[in-house]
DNA sequence: GGCGGTTACGTAAGGCGTAAGAATT
DNA sequence: AATTCTTACGCCTTACGTAACCGCC
């Protein structure tokens, strides 16, 4: 096999088309640089040069090869760059997790950021519930988690990322969606509602039953379900009204209304990052860092 | 610089995650091996491998230059391969002139022999008139041109390609479209005819004027224009009738009706190839050898 | 004759293998 | 104690530079 020196020394040739003008460029003597040449020839198998005692110009095949051996070179700085970069975190790839309700809203956030701060860092995405998500990390199957809290634990790191209010979704032609001033959690007093489900939405369960004694309020729950999309299809269809984060604006389903309330609190619903404490990725530590700052900033 | 020696290296430890086995598959012994680990990673600068006594890791780094290493050492064998099969001509470029005419007919055949036959020769497109080719391939400017005859001269080769038929083009409405029998020459004695331009196009002023003459049959020219399609809109357009290669099917105009004609002889229209004597591309050589048989065969 | 490439030859250095070393299970 | 990577050392091959050589404007 042909070295990279003998990459070198041709492109070198092939660009003075002179073996002196390109040793000199090469810091060496000529004959060397020919018996390179020469080597190289026989080990691709094939005249790249034509000499004519006065002139040295490129075969076809040395055209050819001409243009390999320059993309063969670039890469080869680019690869000792590109590692160069690896432990900084610049370069890399980091396996992302996510439930499907951080699909349509924090992630979009994390896409913008890595895609305008690290543009060297690949992305993987998985949408995966959050207890698959919290093996996954422990596995190594997974970098990062954009989950709900809590999610602490043994060898899990976490750190919160955002706060969104909660807003009410009120079928269409609901008394409180035309009524002129916003809703408020005593609203939901007795009100037929669409609950999240204790198992499996447990963080909104939650949430919302702490809303609602804290309020002194207690809604009819008429379903139990874990996503809001569903939630949302449900109050469509007249089954109830729900509490569902702000970002589900972002769905912008037709038929519900979805308008600010009071009473639950500022911003009760919280998402966190979870990370394994003893990853070693440096693309992870990285984004890790940008998302802390980001979240930090607001 | 780091070699590719370093790279083989490199990867096999990698795939190995174990000194001592990839240096068997190198045949080599060990202690080289890691030497040239060691200085590949102060070459590219940063550490590669996790060597923790019982075992080999990648590193980040490691992950992302195994990568590259990879695609360098592909990348130099194909590099290799590509450069021995130009002078067979498998591998290159072709740099091809064609006039308007035959860009919807020949240069079709053309195409598809080299995609299928020399898939590994690139095509540089140049729509030229003949005169400009003759200039170009003289020059070394183009490999190759689709001429129509005569363009033999010094220092260029020819050879046959292909013949084709003339075909009447009548307007839609004209008494010998409506006509149930096809067309002969000698009904266009005294009719309204678009000719070609002698300067222009003269190969197809001569093949028509010969045909007229041969028939003994005078048109009245109202006409001369060197491009087929330009020919064909002032015939749909009823300013006369035309005679066309017959290849002009295939640019699917509406409101002209092209029909066989008799009297004319069974392929007077003929295209062939032309190139620089002395031009040692190797690609040309298979391009001509190839479209050669091919013209042969029919 | 001089420019521009190749061949000849002596020398220096880089890299191999063997052997010894160190650390971990 | 055995395994496995690293360091030490002697030798050989590789490749440089200098010098001589050859062929064509």
């Amino acid at each position: 096999m042909f070295s990279l020196e003998h990459l070198t020394s041709f492109v070198a040739v092939a660009e003075e088309l002179h073996f002196g003008r390109a040793a000199a460029r090469l810091t060496m003597t000529q004959p060397p640089l020919s018996r390179r040449i020469q080597a190289l020839e026989h080990e691709v198998g094939v005249e790249l040069l034509e000499r004519s005692r006065r002139t040295v110009r490129l075969t076809p095949a040395g055209r050819v090869f001409l243009a390999d051996a320059r993309r063969i070179l670039e890469l080869s700085e680019q690869a000792a760059l590109s590692a160069r970069r690896v432990p900084g975190g610049e370069v890399g790839t980091v396996t992302l997790g996510f439930t499907a309700a951080t699909a349509y809203s924090y992630l979009e956030t994390v896409l913008a950021a890595v895609r305008d701060r690290l543009p060297h860092v690949d992305l993987v995405l998985r949408e995966m519930v959050s207890s698959a998500q919290r093996a996954a990390l422990l596995a190594g199957d997974l970098d990062l988690g954009l989950v709900r809290p809590p999610m602490g634990g043994p060898g899990l790191a976490t750190a919160p990322l955002a706060r969104e209010p909660l807003v009410a979704a009120l079928p269409a032609d609901h008394r409180l969606a035309r009524r002129g001033t916003d809703p408020d959690v005593r609203d939901f007093d007795g009100e037929p509602f669409v609950m999240y489900s204790p198992a499996e939405a447990r963080y909104f369960y939650e949430v919302l039953s702490r809303a609602f004694r804290d309020a002194r309020v207690t809604p009819r729950y008429v379903q139990h379900l874990a996503q809001v999309h569903t939630i949302l299809t449900l109050v469509r269809s007249g089954h109830g009204v729900s509490l569902v984060p702000a970002a589900a604006t972002r769905l912008g389903l037709t038929g519900v209304v979805l308008r600010p309330v009071t009473g639950v609190g500022e911003e009760p619903v919280e998402l966190e990052m979870a990370w394994r404490a003893t990853n070693d990725n440096p693309a992870l530590a990285a984004l890790v860092d940008l998302l802390r700052s980001a979240a930090a900033a607001g």
